[in-house]
This record gives structure tokens, C-alpha cells and sequence, in this order.
DNA sequence: AGACTGTATGTAGGTTTATAACTAATTATA
DNA sequence: TATAATTAGTTATAAACCTACATACAGTCT
């Protein structure tokens, strides 16, 4: 937890006198650190032993080693919690914010990822002799962007985004098929019958989709992206961005099972793109 | 840069005496910063004035403030820098790696948006009657990902990830056409092609895409995402990632500008989709 | 109610720590 | 070789920090 944080947390354990202290710093954290003890117990109108009690009630050594706590707090540079966009915010302060949630977000779920679970999945793609990955709505993109990139694999890979089309497909599942489902909810009522039908035709189910979910109910596997999202106003959008990245690790982890030889194929179909383009030294 | 780079960078710079600090430092760099300049003059073997100079080298205040400075740049937990991913990576570790470089480009990508373009970008659209996005390949599923969400809108939005769709859909512009390309590299032929002829129908071309490329020529606005790839082995990942955000941001920026009285809007559209879904508490 | 106990805060003084000023030594330069 | 410039160390001082002690206040027990 970062020093900040603590210093809020712990505020109604504070004492008047420290609770000065707190909130001398809280208002302005970056001059804090470079103020003496001194200064910092003129400005919070206190003594200079106050400040460095409440130094070591936040389990410091002293006044130095806070500030140096602190300064390790504030140190990156910024703040990637998740802050909303407001009504009034200028194009700088929306683009900030967005970028910094997004981060925020992709950070946290990549703190919730369990490696075996991550290795199972790729175990059973790389098992695979036909690979599908559905999605709906803001979901499609990401099965037709993992679609893009097993395609290079030159895997056997379909992708639908529609509901018929994804049931009919895995109508003619076999027990070597692999279905990844996108869903940030696990609740849209048709993917989950696609799951229920895949399974019912021995396809092995991948859910990526929230735990505990009904989608989940029906997957063999379950990656689940811990992204709290405040879903109200605006759109499930860091945990699609989350779900993208989570599909260029499968992708990875699939290239380095595959091993070297495998990755060399990789550069052929990157060159064989290369032809369609203009040189860039011309 | 951080305090360590800076100091390994100025290895050469440095004096024999100042050159002792530094491979102290550099050799314990979290002991370092919990020394006193006394302690660490020792370790070096040289005089407590020599650290001080050393610090004031690095465009330090003095010691004190150093550590500060030194602390901060220990801060980052996770160094959200581009590591690229080994062959023998376990799941763990490409996991991390990919997280951490997709994050570390978001970030560069973040600081090198400017906001006068994104502004210049919601407006266009705003004005605009008719939207389309194309992309071809990865930037395909942006395009739509694009789509879907300023389909929520409710404005007239197209997308085509088809060259000849794209050719024939840009013949039926007017200038109140907004033709969004996305191209990571702004080199890709059929795309340049594609903004040639859209801007011959007097369409507005807003590239996404590279400074100074091909497709950066025809655009009326460049919205460039300074994304650095090691393009060489894996496919664009981060700055597929990146545009994402970027899409993102422009369309928050549209429904801001649209006030509050759309926003209400956005809502409905969302609820509609809530049909579709198993409730939550059943 | 009054003494007692414990917590909260401040004062004073001493110790540590950092820096300024100065000096000696070394290296480079004319 | 003499002189200037750079480098590093010594001494001195001031600043910062912390300990120990003292006071004030609140709650508790007799």
C-alpha cells in the first residue's frame, strides 16, 4: 500500500495533533518531502516531536526514513488510479484520465492472473485442431483480433461474432476442438448457450469471463480478468483492453511452446505482409 | 530518467573519488538510500564532501535530497519498461512481460498525445454525418471496436475492413464524410490508396497512424501514436493496445461534447442491452 | 469529589548529519 | 618549470533530528 494511502487509512486513528500533520502533508505531499521536520511541524502547528511520532506511527524509523517512504509514494509520476471522467473535463484531462484507468486496470489484472491457469489454456490450444473464438458486442473485436493472430499461426481458427453462425459452428465440435468465449459479464443469455451447446458436442470451453459467472458454469476453463469496472455510464472498455492483451499472452505462450523453429514460420507470414506495403527507404 | 540511469550514464563524467560513490550506489542502491553520508562516505572510503559533490553533480540540492530523488527511481515495483520476451520464459514471466510492455507503451503513448489534436478529432466528428472506420489486419478489429461504440451513439457510422468495401464506400463521400484510418505504420498501400481516393471525394481523412508516413500525407489530421515496436518477431501489440485507448478517448470525447442530455441517451441504448442478459440475482 | 493512571503534546538539550569554507594535493597547461 | 585548474580532504558550523523530560488533559477508581 502506498504511504498516502496509509496515511488516509489510518486518519481517524491520528490524534488531533497528528491528524494536523496528516492533513498538512495529504494537501501537498510533494513539498512535504522536501521540507525539514521543522518547517513541516511550523506549518502543521504542532511540535517537532508530534511530526515525528506520527512519523512512527505509520511504522518509519523516523522523519527521514517517512519522507523517504513518501517520496517512493509519489514517485510514479502519475497516479494510475482509476479516476472517472467528469462532465466538464478538458480534452488533456479526459485523455489523461482514460490512459492512466486503463493502466490502472491493465495493472490490476495482471495481478490477478494465475500463470497455471494461463498454461492450461495454452496447453489445451496448442492440443487443438480448430480453434474458435466468439464474442459479442464490444467482445467481437477481441475474438476478431485473437482470430487475426492465431491466423498467423496457421492454426485452424474461425471467429463469428453472431450468434447463429457461433452455434451452428459448434454444432460440429469434436473432442480436439477448443471454443474461447469472450464475455466481460459471463450473462449474456445467448453466449452461454453457445457454451452449453459446445460442451453438449465435447468441445473443450474456454471461458474468458468473469468468475462465478453462468458462462463460467459451463467452461472448462476459466480466465478470469479481475477488472472492477464502473460499467454505468461509459462502456466495458479496460476490460476488453485487458481481455486483448490477455489474448497477445495465449498467443505468446502458444509461439513459445511451439519453439524456435515454430517462430521462424512467424517471420515468413510477417514478410509476406511486408510485399503489400511501401519501402520506407525509397 | 531515473536517478540509476543517470548515474550509470555519467560513469565516464565522473571523478575517481565520485566514481567510488557510484558503484557503491549502484551496487546497493536500497542500502544507499538508507545510509547517512557519513556511512556511505566510509563504504566508499572517501570523504563525506566527496558524496556531497557527487550528488550536486547528478542536479541534486545535496545529499538528503538525492535520496530522494534515488528512492523515487527504487519506487516503481514493477519496472513498466519494454522486456521483451525470451524463449525459455515460463507462463509467469511472458505474462508479466507482456502486461508490463503493453502498460509501459500505453504510458509513452499517454505523454506523446497531444490534446489540441484530439480536440481538432472530436470536433470533426461531431460535425460529421456519416463516420467510417478502416483498418485492415490487427487494426481491423479497432476499426471495429470503433464502431461498436459510436454505433452506441446513434450516429451514422460504417466500418470496412475490406480494401474494395473501403474503395467503394469512400467514392460516395461528401464533405461532411469523416474517414478515420487506422495504420500502425501509415504504410500500408491499399490504405494510403484508400485515403487518396476518399479525400478526392472530398472527404476529411483523419489518419491514425505514424508521423510522416504515406497515409499521414493524405490525412487532414494525424493522430500519431509515438508507440517505439521491436516489430521485428511479435505481431503490433501495443500499438494495436494504444489505438484502442485511443478510441476510447475520442469517443468520450464526443460524448462529452454532446452534453449531458445525450449522455442519458448512452444509458438507454445500454439498458437495452441489459434485456439480453441473465439478471445478476435471480 | 479527589487522587490516580494513562495519553497527548510540548520544551529543552544533546547528538547526529549535512554542508560551507578552507587547505592540500594532484593534474593539466602554457 | 611555473601556473592554473581540478580534485579531494580537513575543519567548522549550522541545520536537522531525536531523546528525555515536563506539563496538561481525560478518563477511572476509591
Amino acid at each position: 500500500m502506498s504511504m498516502l494511502e496509509k496515511i488516509i487509512q489510518n486518519l481517524e486513528i491520528f490524534s488531533k495533533s497528528e491528524k494536523k500533520v496528516a492533513d498538512v502533508i495529504l494537501e501537498s505531499p510533494q513539498s512535504a518531502i522536501h521540507s525539514s521536520i521543522a518547517t513541516l511541524a511550523k506549518v502543521a502547528d504542532v511540535s517537532e516531536p508530534t511530526v515525528n511520532r506520527f512519523c512512527r506511527r505509520l511504522d518509519t524509523k523516523g522523519y527521514p526514513d517517512f519522507k523517504l517512504h513518501l517520496a517512493q509514494s509519489l514517485a510514479n509520476g502519475t497516479p494510475y488510479v482509476n479516476r472517472n471522467v467528469e462532465a466538464n473535463d478538458g480534452p488533456e484531462v479526459y485523455t489523461q484520465k482514460i490512459f492512466e484507468t486503463t493502466i490502472a486496470h491493465l495493472d490490476s489484472a495482471k495481478n490477478s492472473l494465475d500463470p497455471e491457469v494461463i498454461n492450461k489454456a495454452v496447453d489445451l490450444l496448442i492440443q487443438s485442431k480448430q480453434i474458435s473464438f466468439f464474442g459479442l458486442g464490444a467482445s467481437a473485436s477481441v475474438a476478431r483480433d485473437a482470430e487475426n493472430k492465431f491466423f498467423r499461426f496457421n492454426v485452424p481458427v474461425i471467429c463469428f461474432d453472431d450468434i447463429m453462425m457461433q452455434r451452428m459452428s459448434v454444432i460440429n465440435s469434436t473432442e480436439d476442438s477448443v471454443v474461447v468465449l469472450f464475455s466481460h459479464t459471463g450473462r449474456t443469455k445467448s453466449m452461454v448457450d453457445v457454451a452449453k451447446l459446445a460442451r453438449e458436442n465435447d468441445a473443450i470451453v474456454i471461458g474468458i469471463t468473469a468468475q462465478d459467472s453462468p458462462l463460467a458454469e459451463y467452461s472448462n476453463l476459466v480466465i478470469s480478468l479481475d477488472v472492477l469496472e464502473d460499467t454505468d455510464v461509459y462502456m466495458p472498455m479496460a476490460s476488453r483492453v485487458a481481455q486483448l492483451v490477455l489474448v497477445d499472452v495465449l498467443a505468446t505462450g502458444f509461439t513459445l511452446r511451439r519453439g524456435e523453429k515454430f517462430r521462424e514460420n512467424l517471420k515468413k507470414v510477417k514478410s509476406a505482409i511486408k510485399d503489400s506495403r511501401f519501402n520506407k527507404i525509397d
